[in-house]
DNA sequence: GACGGCATGTAAGTCGTTACATGATTTG
DNA sequence: CAAATCATGTAACGACTTACATGCCGTC
């Protein structure tokens, strides 16, 4: 059937409510993106090549003169959604600037070196900042859509916990 | 200049010990891997291209008839590499499938739900172990190469914890 | 002498982002 | 009426993986 990660975002998403490609985006960028991403240039093809294929169902739902359609998850969808959920592919991939620098840290300075500990602790400051914007607006999620939310919360924390703790352990280690 | 996260791989690790390009791909495996991987097809053409920018120098150094060439970083490359170490940009970005599959869960029974949050744990298990094993090897690192080791230790175990946690707070509120 | 590891390199293909093109609608 | 937002779509590019081609070396 041939399927990639957007796959299961768009069958995913429909399974959740019916909903435009335009609001899949948005819907994204508020929730996944933090650990699936996906772009216009994804969405789209998929949901058409889906729509082929049976999985998703598009119905025409202008809004005045202004086309836009708006999908549906079929039965066909749902069984392939479900097949996925059920799978137990873990594919895990990251790219993490911020600790590849921390990796190569041993060609600055001490000092400086452990400077790039208050950075990433940083970030993730502003990450968890951002996510707690998030989760005020958040009332009403269904409840596994609020566990990945306060998973963001967590991780967030730990992080800084962590960068602070490793921070002092090499300043006093001294 | 026109770098890629290839780029501070390459001249990270030149600046550790000089290597060819066949041993950069097994130290990466064995280190960087989990936050930054690197493949053949990104290491030699960009050995390549640095060559020809001068940021680092290789040699022929064969092992009998064997062709091998062996990099060093060059006092240009060395500024690269203190350049960017001191810059601030933070590109992090993930695809973890097991999130993505528990943001979806709700489309699942709630037992089968909950039951994601075991594979987790499994999941961040294995790593835990591979992990260890790799610490054992691993005394003589410089300080920050092995506090991203520590940093994949913490981090496995923290999420082990964080996945029992929240099933069993799934199990009792209900 | 077969097999696994050393060693370099590339071609093909997938995955993903960015930016653009187009046009309707709402809001200040 | 200008600017932001709604809405769909694609083209071009860059990042990354996989698999292959080639051949030497050590060991069982």
């Amino acid at each position: 059937m041939d399927v990639n990660g957007t796959t299961w975002v768009v069958l995913g998403l429909l399974a959740l409510r019916p909903m435009s490609g335009y609001e899949m985006k948005q819907v994204v960028d508020r929730s996944t993106r933090f650990f699936w991403a996906a772009s216009y240039g994804q969405l789209y093809p998929e949901l058409g090549r889906l729509e082929s294929l049976g999985l998703v169902a598009g119905e025409s739902a202008p809004t005045g003169a202004r086309p836009r359609r708006v999908f549906t998850l079929t039965e066909k969808g749902r069984d392939s959604l479900h097949g996925w959920l059920r799978a137990s592919g873990t594919r895990m991939e990251t790219r993490d600037e911020s600790l590849l620098r921390l990796f190569f840290a041993d060609a600055l300075p001490h000092d400086e070196a452990v400077q790039l500990l208050r950075a990433r602790a940083d970030h993730h400051r502003a990450s968890l900042m951002q996510l707690e914007t998030t989760a005020a607006a958040a009332e009403g999620d269904p409840p596994f859509v609020s566990l990945t939310l306060r998973y963001g919360l967590d991780y967030c924390r730990w992080e800084i916990e962590w960068c602070e703790a490793q921070e002092r352990r090499l300043r006093e280690g001294t």
